[in-house]
DNA sequence: TTATTGAATATTGTTAACAATTTAACGTGT
DNA sequence: ACACGTTAAATTGTTAACAATATTCAATAA
């Protein structure tokens, strides 16, 4: 039996959804950007059922906006207080999954794959590709929340993550961003849970 | 021209959301229950297709969990130490939106219509209607959420309530319930911000 | 008995035509 | 020129048939 790494497999509603995440996240698709159905279906070769599909979950994760008969629109820049109450209720989902890995720790496994993360994260630095920055940070994350509770727990963040990459624009520089996320993954192979905390705090803004 | 009371247009999906959060909530769709599109799609005498949009929106709201291929059910009931996390993340956001009131004081026509809404909240205990009771309590905490933060912080905050009320089957007596209600609009109309926040906190458990 | 294969069934995913609604454009009257 | 109402176009909402995928269950072999 083949057991070499195992290929993702991803649904056409994944990829299409995936793509506009990436086209919203990278500016090409503006906040208050009306979409149309038509046109992302035959841009996608689809009809326009799967397309709706997708919109609702791109709400669903807080970057469209979709209102009765009139269609959705990438969702605009929160006002400064709500993002300020967003990065803090992020900042406690966050901690409150590190601080679980006191109880379920990483195994040498997670390591390496975050430590993959990591390598990919430079990669995309280097290739000044900042929308695959985007993602990889996001997928760093989500690794460490997906260990401490599960699917459950990724619904929960996840939302927060989106709607805080809208009101970002501006990419932090290549040192700053992977060591940041290096010192995490180090404190947390050195069982230093509260210097990790630390971190992480200091990561999310 | 008429200027009473203005009847709540709600689209044909919102009106069959609203029925399944009942069902939900009430306890006849229990958690992990299998939702059968055709079944839906007959009961509503409809197609198809606006049940998906809905089972796609009442995801969002954390109350259905749909797989690929696979279709949707009701979601699960959260472990004790998520759920002590969403209570907090709740309570977080609740006290953002009472805090806020400093600068954005509720107006007569709020007191009124809260006012209003506990009324309907002893009423429905009166009726022994828990179904609409957990709604009704709900639509207070959604009047002052929606006052501090408009649509975005409800779209933050109702996941959290939703997903909550799946965990708590229990009942709370008529009295604890709308003496908790009046107590955080007393403070409210005095203008006793901090207390207040005592209250809201007290609430939500 | 237990596991496994395969066909039959049921369910979800997709499509394209049609209906209802909204938006835009135009013309009329003041 | 401006406001208003009507018509035409564009867009979203809905439907029903079809395709792809999962599930069920019975038959077979170990």
């Amino acid at each position: 039996m083949a057991t070499s790494k195992p290929t993702k497999i991803l649904s056409v509603k994944d990829q299409i959804a995936d793509q506009l995440r990436s086209d919203i996240i990278s500016g090409d698709l503006a906040p208050n950007t009306k979409l149309n159905e038509q046109e992302l279906a035959k841009r996608f070769g689809l009809s326009r059922g799967p397309i709706r599909d997708v919109i609702l979950q791109l709400s669903k994760e807080g970057l469209l906006i979709s209102k009765n008969n009139c269609g959705a629109s990438v969702n605009s820049v929160l006002e400064p207080k709500l993002q300020k109450l967003m990065i803090n209720l992020r900042r406690n989902i966050e901690v409150y999954a590190i601080e679980s890995l006191k109880n379920n720790p990483l195994t040498a496994e997670d390591f390496a794959q975050l430590e993959s993360i990591l390598n990919d994260l430079q990669s995309a630095f280097d290739r000044e590709d900042f929308t695959e920055v985007t993602k990889t940070d996001i997928s760093f994350h989500n690794y460490l929340i997906h260990k401490a509770g599960g699917e459950d727990l990724v619904n929960i963040w996840y939302p927060y993550v989106m709607r805080m990459r809208l009101n970002y624009k501006r990419i932090t520089t290549s040192s700053e961003c992977v060591d940041e996320h290096k010192g995490i993954l180090q404190a947390l192979r050195d069982g230093d849970i509260s210097s990790a905390v630390k971190a992480i705090k200091a990561n999310i803004k």
